[in-house]
DNA sequence: GCCGATCTTGAGCGGCCGTTCCAGATCCTT
DNA sequence: AAGGATCTGGAACGGCCGCTCAAGATCGGC
């Protein structure tokens, strides 16, 4: 019985979601919804029942293409430090396919973070996976000894969660990939067995300089 | 000549930057800050010239008065890493006298960092600001041996801005203290000379034993 | 005590907001 | 072919938006 939808639900979230995220949710009107997906606000409404419901609709699929994609290292069977590079690698350069710089969930966090429970939930949720997945991989590297032994796995990994977010607002200003890829490195350098060397060359098992671990520092220079 | 204002710039500043801090730029209406002020629109126009430049004055006087403080122990003439500890205890811990969460910094670079050039660049310059009175420490505090000699001041601290962002993001989602304080602690623990020792006890300058910094890793402990 | 400059108040402007509603289009069932 | 359920597009609602403006209040200078 009846008359079909003529639009593809994921298609006007995917548009829906390119707006909320250059501009976030109160700069983001139903009308400019309905311009850029071709919806009347009849069917828009009809189909998602509001602005804030169909924000949680889009936030939830932010989470479910956008940062799954770019977490997707982290559940290799074998993830280990190399996964975690990837994934903070990937959070430093801008993608160019994406509609803005930064994250959604780090914009709607500041956004709505104290004022929508069930928003926050779920961007909680959300940080929380990331953080479980994080510690399952630091679990493993240390194992390999990829990771330094004496880092807890479960700080380390709430440490990096704490990065990431900061990243993704560096990112929303603009900062050049290349500042974000020195912040990643010094950053992941502390995870590395062998950390404290004075010359990151090569990847001699932790032995280090002591007399040039212990001072020597009287350069202040001030590169850039 | 003339009628001198009857109100205090400043305090409306204030109560214009509790709006803005709470509830964001697109959120906060030109009547929640005349009611808050107890201004009629036509005082707040000509005070302050309409949203956006009320909105560049809030931000400013954020810089100097909100922003200033926490940072303040990093310009204290010795100041090293206590300094450094210091800040970012700040940082983890919700000022209970602060209208919100998190930082308005923080987002009103998620908000508008990609829409408003002039107040985009406010924004850099703050955390420029912030970098370089932490390289400024670092290397004195690295100087003195407090600091691990291996790391280099201006990437640290270009580390240590990106993690501050985080915090301010993690703080406005409502993430408790300590959680936050356990970031801080396992972020600032490879700054210390004596950072990957197995067991963190005693500061014996910067002596590494090579043989427990190497390897021996196959605890997987699940603490927590 | 009056003048003129400035400040204050609040009504009002055009416009956009989220949302609703309904007449017409479309499709399935019979 | 007819009926009915659903979808579609857009007009329309009440309300809030940023902002302006005119009329009255308040001051210093004379």
């Amino acid at each position: 019985m009846s008359r079909a939808p003529s639009f593809d639900r994921d298609t006007v979230l995917d548009r829906a979601l390119a707006l909320f995220w250059r501009h976030g949710y109160a700069a983001t009107s139903m009308r400019d919804v309905a311009a850029a997906t071709g919806l009347g606000s009849g069917s828009l409404y009809a189909a998602f029942g509001g602005k804030r419901r169909l924000f949680t609709a889009v936030l939830a699929r932010y989470r479910a293409r956008v940062s799954a994609r770019t977490l997707a290292p982290l559940d290799a069977e074998d993830a280990g430090l190399a996964a975690i590079e990837a994934v903070f690698t990937t959070l430093a350069r801008r993608d160019p396919a994406a509609p803005a710089p930064g994250c959604l969930v780090t914009n709607t966090a500041c956004e709505l973070g104290p004022h929508d429970d069930l928003v926050r939930a779920g961007l909680k949720d959300a940080l929380d996976g990331l953080a479980i997945r994080l510690e399952q991989v630091l679990v493993r590297a240390r194992a390999r000894g990829e990771v330094a032994g004496h880092l807890d796995p479960a700080d380390t990994a709430a440490l990096l969660v704490g990065l990431a977010q900061g990243l993704r607002v560096l990112a929303r200003l603009g900062e050049p990939a290349e500042r974000l890829d020195r912040i990643v490195r010094a950053g992941l350098a502390p995870l590395r067995p062998d950390a404290p060397t004075t010359d990151p060359k090569g990847p001699n098992h932790g032995r280090v300089d002591a007399a040039s671990a212990g001072a020597d520092p009287r350069r202040a220079d001030h590169r850039r």
